[in-house]
DNA sequence: ACGAGGTCCTGCGAGC
DNA sequence: TGCTCGCAGGACCTCG
């Protein structure tokens, strides 16, 4: 669920609670969400760190702890939140992760289905996960040629191929769609039939939604929830997600709904999108 | 090398 | 009303 304005919208919340306090105690309460390591292991890295920093990286929240990175990403259903006071039985059901902070409030990982991952990275760790995520979408690299460069080395849909975290990160299914529809592109069209004209405008579309969506604290579909709790607002400025079968707002052309292509929802308008 | 599809999980809503 | 089935915003892995 979290695609990238979602986990911005979740780190600009929780920074100012979470920045420059230190952890006294961790729990793990589900350890199979754990990469690489063991709930043991990562609770004794963490007790005592100083938060030095939260940052997002493509969907990850990223808490600076010393050298070491702790890496959460959410998948679909994962949330982080900030508790006042120790976390009551309803709230601990689906936590997976919680740090007690040294003002007593509580930093807690929830995650319902427990799809999401969550890493402990030394700086060469993190260098090399890094390394494997390709540019930022709101970033300097993300140009019109580099996305005409990628697409055309594949024939694969360029809806997969936007949605490929190594080609662009951040870009989840909902976000993919938005942005397919908005630069009038068919997303089963092979990346190496998209033109270097529709690459430019799916660039910029990609931006102008992620930025757009940043502002609404993102897209509340049904779990997702900022850093304080809260409910999206982007779901209302969907053009298309969650739309099959209503009019397209530009033609009126019924909308189509398909999983054909990566077995996940794709929504478009067969006169608009080409 | 690439692409298709299964897999990890739980909850929910549609439909019978 | 109560049950089963399919599907859900992500990403990894295996297989052909």
């Amino acid at each position: 669920m979290p695609e990238l304005p979602e986990v911005e919208t979740i780190v600009r919340e929780l920074g100012p609670s979470a920045v420059g306090r230190s952890i006294v105690a961790a729990r793990v309460h589900k350890d199979d969400v754990l990469r690489g390591i063991t709930a043991r292991t990562l609770v004794r890295r963490v007790r005592g760190a100083t938060i030095a920093g939260l940052v997002r990286r493509a969907k990850h929240a990223v808490f600076e702890l010393g050298s070491w990175r702790l890496v959460v990403q959410p998948g679909m259903s994962g949330s982080l939140l900030v508790h006042e006071s120790p976390l009551t039985s309803a709230q601990a059901q689906y936590a997976v992760l919680s740090l007690e902070l040294d003002d007593h409030r509580v930093l807690v990982y929830r995650d319902v289905r427990r799809l999401g991952r969550i890493y402990l990275l030394s700086p060469a760790g993190w260098k090399r996960y890094d390394a494997r995520l390709g540019p930022e979408p709101l970033g300097g690299r993300f140009t019109p040629e580099y996305l005409a460069a990628r697409l055309h080395r594949s024939r694969q849909s360029v809806k997969k191929l936007i949605m490929d975290q190594r080609v662009v990160v951040g870009v989840g299914n909902i976000y993919a769609n938005e942005a397919l529809f908005a630069a009038g592109i068919d997303p089963s069209r092979a990346g190496n039939q998209v033109t270097e004209a529709s690459a430019a405008l799916l660039v910029n579309e990609i931006r102008r939604i992620l930025r757009a969506a940043i502002r609404a604290k993102g897209t509340t579909f049904r779990d997702y929830r900022t850093g304080k709790g809260e409910r999206g607002n982007f779901q209302s400025d969907l053009q298309v997600y969650g739309r099959g079968g209503e009019p397209c707002v530009v033609c009126g052309t019924r909308l189509t709904e398909t999983h054909l292509i990566d077995a996940r929802t794709t929504v478009l308008c067969h006169r608009c999108q080409v």
